[in-house]
DNA sequence: GCCTTGTCTGACAGTTACTGTCAAAACACA
DNA sequence: TGTGTTTTGACAGTAACTGTCAGACAAGGC
């Protein structure tokens, strides 16, 4: 894994890191809309084709899904006497536990935007339409059930319900720890509203 | 109210019409990303200009909140009896039901172009964070409580837990009735699915 | 080392959604 | 009819994308 995959792979690696983090500090510092594609690129030293090669759009580049493989095969691996809701959390508390500092930052930083401009958060609800069926997949898996439209409702109302939720936090969350707290607490409270009806 | 409101104000709702209608017959005609703003502005009669100012994006003239005020009043003002989700069925179908079929053509030909053009459909689900905001606090409406976590989780589940089953429906569903009975199965699975906690 | 083959990059031109400004036109009201 | 306000159209400009194409660069066989 952590052999080399050929140089291409790993500069191909390396160049989409670059655009991510240098597109994130200008993001920061310039605001959102005020950088433009050109400037990031520039400040990548790459082309702004380069750019769109990598992040089919702008938003892209702070919208990379939260919730990946990884978190998936966690949750339907989770300790069986865990709830559906209780499993995600654990799912998702774990993967935030394994994040080496650097990339909290990143994903601290990318947290940060995503609340406070309006079109980045818009992007992140649009977008939150493939976990909804990652989740509801997982559903099917963790449970050995085939997939139907109760688990796609479930799933769908899991993920539809943190909308509202979190942008509350208007506090920062800086340290991994007091987001997990957050988190753990949001989701007790999911816990008690949904249920997953038996089969049929 | 009927009575008129003024020239002035009643052009602009013809201008505001017109523009719709044409837009949706150039999408269904040409294709939605085949049609330019400058084609339906032409259409309508109208310059580019003004199009933007009745419709601030080329999206918005597909997707008018299907969440208005009278059909939170209806919500607010269901009997009694009726779950939350029962209610918000209720809501919503005599909402349908009262429109008059030359607007059930249009609500038809808008929501068969959320279904089948992807952009919409990312756009519609962006545009569910207003329904759920506004269930959440007809939710406190109806039960005379103050909106809290869980009124907002369980609005953003209801909302959020229609995502993934409504694009289902590939048929079409032309007639109001067919579209009713879609919703109302649809409903009754949500309300096996969400429980609201009493308060504290 | 060298050459072929496939992939990645940069430059460029073009489209289009959207913004802001300003003078002219259309309406409201006396 | 005249005056003030709102609405409109024309125009210029920005920036996010899209498609194309030739040149650079890595991979693998010789």
């Amino acid at each position: 894994m952590t052999t080399s995959p050929g140089l291409r792979e790993r500069k191909k690696a390396r160049t989409r890191a670059t655009i991510q983090r240098e597109a994130l500090r200008l993001f920061q510092r310039d605001g959102y809309a005020a950088t433009s594609v050109e400037a990031i690129a520039a400040a990548a030293e790459v082309s702004p084709s380069t750019f769109f090669r990598y992040f089919p759009t702008k938003e892209d580049v702070v919208l990379t899904d939260f919730m990946d493989a990884a978190t998936v095969e966690r949750f339907v691996e989770a300790p069986a006497e865990l709830s559906l809701v209780e499993a995600l959390t654990h799912a998702v508390r774990t993967g935030i536990a394994e994040l080496p500092k650097e990339d909290f930052e990143l994903e601290h930083l990318r947290n940060r935007l995503i609340r406070d401009v309006p079109e980045l958060r818009r992007g992140m609800v649009a977008e939150m339409v493939r976990p909804m069926g990652l989740l509801a997949e997982a559903i099917g898996r963790r449970l050995g059930r085939e997939v139907d439209d109760d688990i796609r409702m479930f799933a769908g109302a899991a993920i539809g319900g943190m909308v509202l939720v979190m942008p509350e936090h208007g506090h920062d969350l800086g340290d991994p720890e007091a987001l997990v707290d957050e988190l753990v607490a949001r989701t007790r409270r999911l816990d008690r509203i949904l249920t997953l009806p038996d089969p049929e």
